[in-house]
DNA sequence: ACCTGAACACCGTTCAAGT
DNA sequence: ACCTGAACACCGTTCAAGT
């Protein structure tokens, strides 16, 4: 079998989705394909540039908000960012991760330092952006982390995790407006 | 030569701060202190209950505020957690794993959910003090991550991180002081 | 352009046995 | 209580060579 770089690509996050990241390895990938782990390295530079991939891959299937007012689309592109992450088994750790090294995963950020910028935000857009970017990875990790050992019956279910994003979305949100109030006035 | 845990933990603390996460195994440590690997598994079942152990005890060396208003103390809090992180060398990684595993350094988190609870906030401030946590540790990982590619020479230095962790720091801690006055209305 | 085969330099963990 | 020695089952990456 021949394989161009997007098959490697949807290959690597059915991997991902079925078996988790710590599965996800150039030989296991290979052998997914019928390939000599090293024959991805002709689709690739490195593993991380496999991850970048996938990170970008698991962002592009998802609808993202871009027009109305600011607001709703600031917490929109938050809102989809999180069930994006949680769609796929790991999602959250990849994406984070592959956004942290600044190999990809830029779309959520360059959506919300566009809704910021338009609110007024001036040259304090980005440091809003990221703020917002932390507490979705921070908060999705977390929850991925705790559903993973909930299934696996290691702790028990606490299911309160989605008003919890909200609430937490709600705090830093409260905390840019007030940004964007005292600088228009 | 015969070591007791914490002897372990001690040099493990060296060894990352030296030579970097990717370069702390358990192998490693082990020649560092001329034993075999499998001698490791004697002071702790796992790497990652040594990880947890390293964790905290880099954050039991600093000094945590713990009286004062609440405000005071939930933002020193946080500044003390980032200095913490920021003193050794992938620091913020490390302890952010830890924690996102539940696995220890759980003391920054029960320091700020004692002073959200001062402040009125009830069963909010559990999720108020995570969001808090989620800031810290993902501006801290990037920064570290950062500061470590720029001392490589991979990208340009922007020196402004110091700046944004009190912009970000302000933006969530000015939301969590509105959730304080809605609920005391 | 895409892949094979073999090698290099590593990992974490287990376990019987030693002192 | 603390450690050795050896093994098990893996990693990511490189590179000459094949089609």
């Amino acid at each position: 079998m021949r394989y161009r770089r997007d098959d490697v690509v949807a290959r690597a996050v059915d991997v991902l989705d079925r078996y988790g990241l710590a599965d996800l390895t150039m030989r296991r990938l290979g052998a997914e394909l019928g390939v000599q782990p090293s024959a991805l390295y002709h689709h690739f530079p490195s593993k991380q540039a496999l991850l970048a991939a996938v990170a970008d891959e698991m962002l592009a299937r998802s609808i993202w908000p871009d027009g109305g007012p600011w607001e709703e689309r600031a917490t929109g592109v938050c809102s989809v960012l999180r069930d994006s992450l949680l769609a796929y088994r790991d999602g959250a750790e990849v994406v984070a991760t592959v956004w942290s090294f600044g190999l990809g995963a830029a779309h959520p950020y360059e959506a919300l330092v566009g809704a910021l910028t338009e609110a007024g935000l001036g040259e304090l857009a980005p440091v809003a952006a990221r703020t917002l970017l932390h507490f979705v990875y921070g908060h999705a990790v977390d929850e991925q982390t705790h559903l993973q050992a909930a299934s696996v019956g290691a702790i028990d279910d606490e299911p309160r995790e989605s008003s919890d994003f909200e609430t937490g979305l709600g705090l830093v949100m409260a905390g840019i407006q007030l940004a964007v109030a005292v600088r228009r006035a």
